[in-house]
DNA sequence: GCTGCATGATGAA
DNA sequence: TCATCCTGCAGCA
């Protein structure tokens, strides 16, 4: 949702104009030097990688990872921190980027080898019998946890370890349940519950997963995160739904929480 | 000022 | 499965 929403945003700033590129931090030197006074053609999201086409050829590609963030500044931009890997301006806005996993100018073919690693991504449009079976027939072959597959950027892209909590959940499914044994309707389900929660996600900033009439039935300390989320970080609080408990384990290296009872294993 | 943690991905073991 | 890279901030003292 973060990488749709910034493709929207940029793009009705910096498509169409000849931007000044620079790297304040100098880490991104020698690339930004390539794309300096080049025209932005368009700004390609795809699961949690973003395209930069610019008109000599060349592309930016950007994956923000666990710390990347933008900035962006429609007027008196501050000076960039030292930590400002890539500073993106045009006259009438500015962009600064820090902390991404990737940020690099690659090849027309490097695109392509980057999009092939990709499963469908459920903000892109794709058609849906097309992604489902694509899903379906790499969830069939693995005996590891569903949740696992769900932050498998080849299996779904786009998905990170909030959603896949919240999705799961939605979609009533235990976290730990073998991916093999997920069913061809549970799996529509999880796509759809996906295309709307990343819309809305996208559309807001910010990952809400309850429905508006729930909102504000919370307590104040799940406020503090600022997100409005079913089971993400909350263990050993009350579920919104039955008031069971709510679990935490881990799988794929990472955090994933679920209601023993809403998810019944 | 220090520590730990986080909405991620990769490559080695 | 684990270490590693990338940064900022909350929660401490």
């Amino acid at each position: 949702h973060t990488i749709h929403r910034a493709a929207r945003l940029q793009s009705r700033h910096f498509v169409g104009e000849k931007l000044r590129v620079s790297s304040p931090q100098g880490r991104f030197a020698v690339g930004s030097s390539i794309l300096d006074g080049h025209s932005l053609i368009r700004i390609e999201p795809r699961g949690k990688h973003l395209f930069y086409h610019w008109s000599h050829g060349p592309l930016l590609h950007v994956h923000l990872g666990l710390f990347g963030k933008f900035r962006r500044f429609l007027s008196d931009p501050p000076p960039p921190t030292p930590m400002t890997r890539l500073a993106m301006v045009s006259d009438a806005a500015t962009l600064y980027l820090s902390g991404p996993t990737a940020c690099d100018v690659i090849t027309p073919i490097d695109r392509e080898l980057i999009l092939g690693r990709l499963g469908p991504d459920p903000l892109a449009r794709v058609d849906t019998e097309k992604a489902l079976s694509h899903v379906a027939s790499l969830l069939a072959r693995r005996s590891a946890p569903v949740s696992a597959a769900l932050l498998d950027q080849r299996v779904v892209a786009g998905l990170g370890n909030v959603y896949r909590a919240e999705l799961l959940f939605m979609g009533g499914i235990h976290p730990l349940r073998r991916a093999s044994e997920i069913e061809y309707d549970e799996l529509a389900v999880l796509w759809e519950l996906a295309r709307v929660e990343l819309r809305r996600g996208a559309r807001s900033g910010r990952i809400v997963t309850v429905p508006p009439d729930m909102v504000g039935r919370s307590r104040r300390s799940d406020q503090k995160s600022g997100e409005r989320l079913f089971v993400y970080k909350r263990e050993g609080r009350p579920c919104r739904v039955c008031s069971t408990e709510i679990e935490v384990g881990v799988s794929a290296n990472r955090k994933v929480w679920w209601c023993p009872r809403c998810q019944a294993r």
